[in-house]
DNA sequence: CGTTTAGTACTAATTAATTAGTATGCGACG
DNA sequence: CGTCGCATACTAATTAATTAGTACTAAACG
């Protein structure tokens, strides 16, 4: 079965949380974080697993007995990829008019923009 | 074959950002727009058109020989909806941290935001 | 040591999304 | 009036993504 795209899937994203949220993990630790919320096989979560490692975000090691995982990229990056990928997509590009969007619809105060554009200024 | 997900999907939202430019449209002017892009089969954007009458982002009315498809719901709603689902899935819902990577990421300079924030202060 | 346990590799089934074919109808038009 | 062109309905093939089964291996353990 071919992959197509590089980019993550929104399963692959909710494994990938849980590998950042651990930043080494094996099989069987995903697993058992993923049915905390939905039923899943075991194999299941293998796969996608290594279908992330060849998607290069994931690399493994080997230890001990099972695979040890690790992000292969920084989350930040990865998000920021995704973040870019969506503006493509919805706004063809430009970020303004998500920004708009998000003044607009998700009722954020001047106060709080203040306090993000702060971010840029400080280093 | 059935559908799951109500929401737009990549291809879909190609054919949503046509219709929103025209406001009303038939296959045909859908297609022609589509194939100067891509090769695609009138059919194929048909079928398309009529998943999209289904999920409700468009209605249709007979005139004349053929459909003719308007959006049946304002395209700052559905793209609104886009931005939640995709800060729902990336940011686990909560629009900070968006914030925070437009802005360290793509340059957003402090009088853009300044700009940006004085949309919500004027009404 | 034989058996249970946890892991992997390989393969496959299922579901969803995308693309397109075929049959058919109807109005235009020579 | 016959046929051409454009439209639709219905059906189906293809591609991609998701989920999981089976066979096999090696360590662990009584």
């Amino acid at each position: 079965m071919r992959r197509k795209s590089t980019t993550l899937t929104e399963q692959e994203l909710e494994i990938m949380k849980i590998v950042w949220e651990r930043d080494s993990v094996t099989v069987r630790d995903v697993y058992e974080a993923l049915l905390e919320r939905r039923k899943v096989a075991y194999t299941t979560v293998m796969t996608m697993m290594k279908i992330l490692e060849q998607k290069q975000y994931l690399k493994k090691n080997q230890a001990d007995r099972a695979y040890v995982y690790r992000p292969a990229q920084p989350k930040r990056q990865v998000i920021g990829d995704m973040v870019r990928d969506f503006i493509n997509r919805v706004f063809n590009g430009s970020a303004e008019p998500l920004l708009v969007h998000l003044v607009e619809e998700h009722d954020l105060s001047p106060q709080e923009m203040e306090e993000i554009a702060k971010i840029r200024r400080k280093p």
